[in-house]
DNA sequence: CGCCGTTTATTTACAGCGTAAACTTACAAC
DNA sequence: GTTGTAAGTTTACGCTGTAAATAAACGGCG
């Protein structure tokens, strides 16, 4: 059980991360939703359904795949914020690069904020995977508060991550289902919002974070005045 | 062809359109993910493969539902504005429309903003129904710039509707995948965003818009500084 | 050491899925 | 009426998730 290996052939020894080690391999391959159990389990060098002996069904193992992939979602986030760089430019930072991850690392990205299937399944490894993501956009809000004066709270601090990381999100997946595509098309927004360049990208995450910083700032100084 | 019912026991009549009922009327007895092409055919009285002499496949089927039901939302979001009341609070209701339809029509919502299988399925028709529901925002956005005595163009127009959309959009989907419960259960966020209350959504819906309007007219106002 | 319960694997099997292919029926136009 | 086309049918294929019964190896105890 402790050993990561097993001599024997038929016990495997540790299937269980071994199964999410081949679910992230063969998503580099093919998209998870031709993504089986069945390929997974043969990747593995094992029967199919030896997966339920470490797994409810197949959610439960996307589950798991979904932790470590927050993990590794949360370390994209942390490696693009520089603490010499000032608040505001590490929220626009973030927030590109939460975009950017969804494109660059696109089936990771579906992967994780796709919806668990049975509440079950949301584990407390999940849970605690999530609030690591969640922690350096929280952490950057506070700098943008301490920066201003403004005394933290924890409606400040909440209002302002909470804030942050649904328009992040909001405009992430919006853009993978195409409204952005559409909504310049038919010249409802500007074409920076396209997000199909470099530049646009830098653009609206630019005029996106001042907005948002203008607004929790406005919110957290009116909510001191109460 | 133009008939909408076709006497003879053969030949359906109006194939398209009543698979796209049947969607939505088997949607209210099991969720979208059990719902399978064969449940739909012998529900409308066809044999399975009749479907694909209407859709290339289920995903286009599911694209036509799509484009129905984004019409169902824009009237919900529609009948929660009234234009007797300022911009602000209508952009309150909006949002919070926005989050309800989620809960109450959790079927609908889900499937509107899934993922098209192929980008050949994001249809004219699709995309049409999506400004749709994007229209009410816009117009709220419109009338408060105006309110504020800030000239529009189409840059404040579609950065506020952008993130607008954005904002109210990512708020629901991390509420679905139960982020916020993680988030205020680990005393990371003050215990509104929870979202599991009335009051709750009010109170935590009426602070986001207050972030968001202010935000948007600073972004405005700097706007036509420049 | 030998026994034995538990864990982890295997084989087999089932019901269901999306959809391709070949065939049939009915309608519409000449 | 004949004929081409649109819209159905039947049959079949390969695949899926997973339940059930079985077999193998591990771990601990006498």
């Amino acid at each position: 059980m402790q050993n990561p290996k097993n001599l024997s052939s038929y016990h495997h020894g540790n299937l269980k991360a071994a199964l999410v080690d081949a679910y992230l391999e063969l998503l580099s391959q093919s998209p998870a939703e031709k993504l089986s159990l069945r390929k997974l389990a043969s990747h593995v060098g094992v029967a199919p359904t030896a997966v339920y002996n470490h797994f409810a069904d197949k959610d439960a193992l996307t589950t798991a795949v979904k932790a470590r992939l927050l993990h590794h979602f949360a370390d994209y986030l942390d490696s693009h914020c520089d603490p010499d760089e000032s608040p505001e430019t590490n929220l626009s930072r973030l927030s590109k690069a939460y975009f950017r991850y969804s494109i660059e690392h696109q089936q990771f990205f579906q992967i994780i904020f796709q919806q668990p299937k049975v509440i079950e399944n949301v584990t407390d490894e999940l849970i605690a995977a999530g609030m690591r993501a969640e922690e350096q956009l929280r952490k950057t809000v506070v700098a943008l508060l301490e920066h201003h004066g403004i005394p933290i709270s924890q409606y400040n601090e909440g209002l302002g991550a909470f804030a942050c990381w649904s328009l992040a999100h909001g405009v992430t997946t919006l853009a993978t289902i195409h409204v952005n595509r559409a909504a310049c098309g038919f010249n409802r927004w500007p074409p920076q919002f396209m997000l199909d360049s470099e530049a646009a990208v830098n653009q609206a995450f630019d005029d996106l974070t001042r907005v948002l910083v203008a607004g929790v700032l406005a919110a957290a100084r009116s909510e001191i005045a109460n």
